[in-house]
DNA sequence: TTAGGGTTAG
């Protein structure tokens, strides 16, 4: 009888803390101790709360051992990712004459694809086919995931081919291999192709999708779409991927949008979403519903979540809120390399280079050990902040000490380093000695400091090596056309603009973001497209007619536009973050923070603006650019003008 | 038993 309740106990997959005590009770009593089921139900309750060690010891304990135990120990380590550990037992196995079964197989072919290990995998597919198993379906499905991870696509194909009844998972697993290899439109064959044999997609199927839906097509992105509306009995998982292939292919409103008509529908938001979510809350500055959703998380107790409080600090960071991030930091239970690099970056965008050189530090004092990233963070921090000598002792320190190969990104942060300090030989040494060839961060980093400090000689030889490199990126072209024309040297020009219409470069519109009443409002240059749009631009008039008797003269100079200069003018004063702004100020009490997020670095004419506006209207004004963060307030930017 | 969804920089 008492084996009865334990049984029925451990079925329940208690907490960790319920199974230990059921354990230590068990261990007490000898005729339960030697009771073999007793032994695999703790094993299979230790290993779903993810403790394959513990579930290993109870293995261990156990006298007799047969396939079905075998089994229970492979998958816990399969399961948990515990790869090598699930071949290792397999061999065990084999090696103790235990007959593996079509149970065995799928969970030993998980742990190959898991390591991508082709290697074992072949020699399970040879032993599966001595032993007649291959045309078992589960056996079948765990080979054509196998083959797909380890980037084998024509075998894998074989393997479903000759599948007799395949189910949603066989397809799926094709899918997913296809789309691990960035193979987008192999994958969406499998799809049309398992909708032709009569098997409808379901939520595994758009999971399987997601890795090769980044960065891609709108096409793309809209059969996906069409996938998710089309979808019946759509659950969680596909809610989470429809966002997430929203988020990733940055149309983070759409992500929002997706978020809240989930929410109308009564879906209830896991910590994937939320974790998936967060990022576009935090690209669009839209702090209002990021703060809703940090509500619910802690209402409905999802906290603590690494990844959650991760994804909260990061949000906060990029909305301009550094103390809210700070706080939701301090009150972790535990913190990874992530955790303190989201908010060492958050300190170096906001130009509080000194914050996160000290966080960094205590980073380490707490024992971690900085990755990649987070020297990118801090040396990042130090070229916003001015700080030279810092930052030249943390390239130091990661090349020296961790011993990590510096990449392109660590190189541009440190010639921005050094060039904004104005050393400008140093970093254009710094380049020549670089084991790689520099690229256009690199060279554009150079550029903009000898425009800064008025290098002539230096800046034609980055202008030069950047016009090579053929910048994605519209800035360059400007950067170099300034360059050019200071020089007097108008015959490149010329050869610039026609470059920058040969190699098909447009200039990406400016967009501004403002964020009010859970609502995010975008603004282009010159738009008149906004409901407000006539109140905006009278009171942008009014606005301008103060500023100009505060002095503001407007500054045409960093613009590359094809008008006279009159109009250019007229051009800069409806630049989209003006627009923002003035739409802010209408909409919002007197002396409420206004934040604005843009697509581009802020020009030299709306930075000077920005400063006047704060003055005038006593408004703190918060622009985050691509770059950093500019809090203006009472005629002064945090950047020192120094961006 | 088998597939499949998450957080950090520039």
């Amino acid at each position: 009888m008492v084996e009865k309740l334990y049984t029925q106990l451990l079925d329940k997959i208690p907490d960790i803390k319920t199974l230990k005590k059921l354990h230590s009770k068990i261990l007490l009593d000898p005729k339960l101790c030697s009771n073999i089921a007793l032994g695999v139900k703790l094993m299979r309750a230790y290993s779903a709360r993810g403790h394959s060690i513990i579930t290993r010891h109870v293995f261990d304990k156990i006298p007799e051992r047969n396939v079905s135990i075998f089994n229970v120990m492979i998958r816990s380590y399969a399961n948990n990712k515990l790869y090598s550990d699930a071949i290792c037992m397999f061999r065990t196995m084999c090696e103790n004459d235990v007959k593996p079964d079509q149970y065995s197989f799928p969970c030993v072919l998980k742990a190959c694809s898991g390591l991508g290990n082709l290697r074992v995998g072949l020699q399970v597919h040879g032993l599966i086919i001595r032993m007649g198993l291959d045309m078992n379906l589960f056996v079948g499905n765990g080979l054509v995931a196998m083959y797909g991870k380890c980037g084998r696509l024509v075998e894998a194909r074989c393997v479903l081919d000759e599948i007799p009844r395949k189910d949603v998972v066989s397809w799926n697993s094709m899918v997913a291999g296809y789309s691990h290899n960035g193979m987008f439109d192999d994958a969406l064959e499998i799809c049309r192709n398992m909708e032709f044999n009569g098997m409808k997609p379901n939520d595994g199927t758009m999971a399987s999708l997601l890795p090769s839906v980044s960065n891609t097509t709108i096409e793309n992105v809209e059969f996906v779409i069409d996938m998710f509306r089309n979808m019946e009995g759509k659950d969680l998982v596909s809610w989470n991927v429809m966002i997430s292939v929203y988020v990733k292919n940055s149309m983070s409103n759409d992500a929002v949008k997706l978020y809240l008509e989930m929410e109308t529908c009564g879906i209830r938001p896991d910590v994937i979403t939320i974790a998936s979510i967060l990022p576009a809350c935090g690209d669009l500055s839209a702090v209002l519903v990021g703060k809703r959703i940090h509500y619910y998380v802690e209402r409905n107790g999802l906290l603590p979540n690494l990844s959650v409080e991760n994804a909260l600090i990061d949000m906060y960071a990029k909305s301009g809120c550094l103390d809210e991030a700070r706080k939701v930091f301090d009150v972790m239970h535990s913190r990874d390399v992530i955790s303190w690099t989201s908010m060492i970056s958050a300190y170096g965008a906001s130009g509080q280079g000194h914050n996160a050189v000290e966080l960094f530090h205590k980073m380490q004092r707490s024992g971690l050990v900085p990755d990649s990233i987070a020297f990118v963070s801090v040396l990042s921090a130090c070229s916003h902040a001015g700080l030279l000598k810092e930052g030249k002792f943390c390239y130091k320190m990661m090349t020296e000490k961790y011993e990590i190969v510096p990449r392109p990104e660590h190189f541009a942060c440190m010639v921005d380093l050094l060039g904004r300090a104005g050393q400008i030989d140093e970093a254009y040494s710094f380049i020549k000695k670089m084991p790689v060839a520099p690229n256009e961060r690199v060279w554009g980093a150079l550029l903009s400091a000898c425009r800064v400090y008025n290098n002539m000689d230096i800046g034609l030889v980055a202008a030069d090596n950047l016009c090579q490199l053929a910048p994605k990126q519209s800035g360059y072209y400007v950067l170099i056309s300034n360059i050019f024309a200071k020089a007097g040297r108008w015959k490149d020009v010329t050869t610039i603009r026609l470059l920058m219409k040969d190699r098909g470069v447009k200039k990406i519109p400016g967009i501004s973001n403002v964020e009010l009443n859970n609502q995010v409002h975008t603004f282009l240059a010159g738009d008149r497209l906004h409901p407000q749009s006539d109140k905006i631009y009278e009171e942008l008039e009014v606005l301008v007619g103060k500023m100009k008797d505060a002095g503001y003269v407007p500054e045409t100079d960093g613009a590359l536009h094809d008008v006279e200069e009159e109009d250019k003018e007229t051009h800069l004063a409806v630049h989209s973050e003006k627009l923002a702004i003035v739409f802010a100020i209408i909409n919002t009490e007197p002396g409420t923070p206004i934040r604005i997020t843009k697509n581009l670095r802020v020009c030299g004419d709306c930075h000077i603006a920005a400063k006047l506006i704060s003055k005038i209207t006593g408004r703190a004004i918060i622009v985050r650019d691509t770059n950093r963060f500019h809090h203006f307030q009472n005629g002064i930017c945090t950047c020192g003008d120094y961006w």
